[in-house]
DNA sequence: CAGTTGACGGCCC
DNA sequence: GGGGCCGCCAACT
């Protein structure tokens, strides 16, 4: 019944990241199940079998920035789409303090700064 | 089947 | 502070 791969693990993570927030190759590996597989993220997304349904672009470097291969149009493009969703850039890097995805929310509330 | 690659991350020098 | 190397896992050839 499991036909899921790795790779669809990595793509569902991606698929549910929200517009305007990003997250990093090492986020996206933990949510998928696995802190090392940052490296399989990067090669599940180069594969991307549905750029439409995964936004790829979505997922960047934990430093915040695009990584420097993107084959789907860019790395201008990729900035300009997280542009698009509301997240901001500052010197080339995204403020991932501010649009870093965070899937589990504490319920202190004041976590949003 | 075994070797190499890969859109990364973290640690070392 | 910047650059380089190793390590993790799975997929590709």
């Amino acid at each position: 019944m499991e036909r899921k791969s790795t790779f669809d693990l990595i793509y569902d993570v991606v698929r549910q990241i929200p517009r305007g927030k990003v997250a990093s190759y090492g986020q996206v590996a933990a949510l998928a199940g696995n802190a090392h597989w940052a490296r399989v993220v990067g090669y599940a997304l180069h594969v991307n079998p549905d750029p439409d349904g995964i936004p790829c672009y979505r997922v960047v470097t934990k430093d915040g920035r695009p990584s420097s291969a993107f084959a789907f149009g860019g790395e201008n493009r990729q900035v300009e789409l997280l542009l698009a969703d509301g997240v901001r850039f500052e010197d080339g890097h995204v403020v991932m303090e501010e649009f870093a995805w965070q899937p589990l929310p504490p319920d202190d509330g004041g976590y949003y700064l």
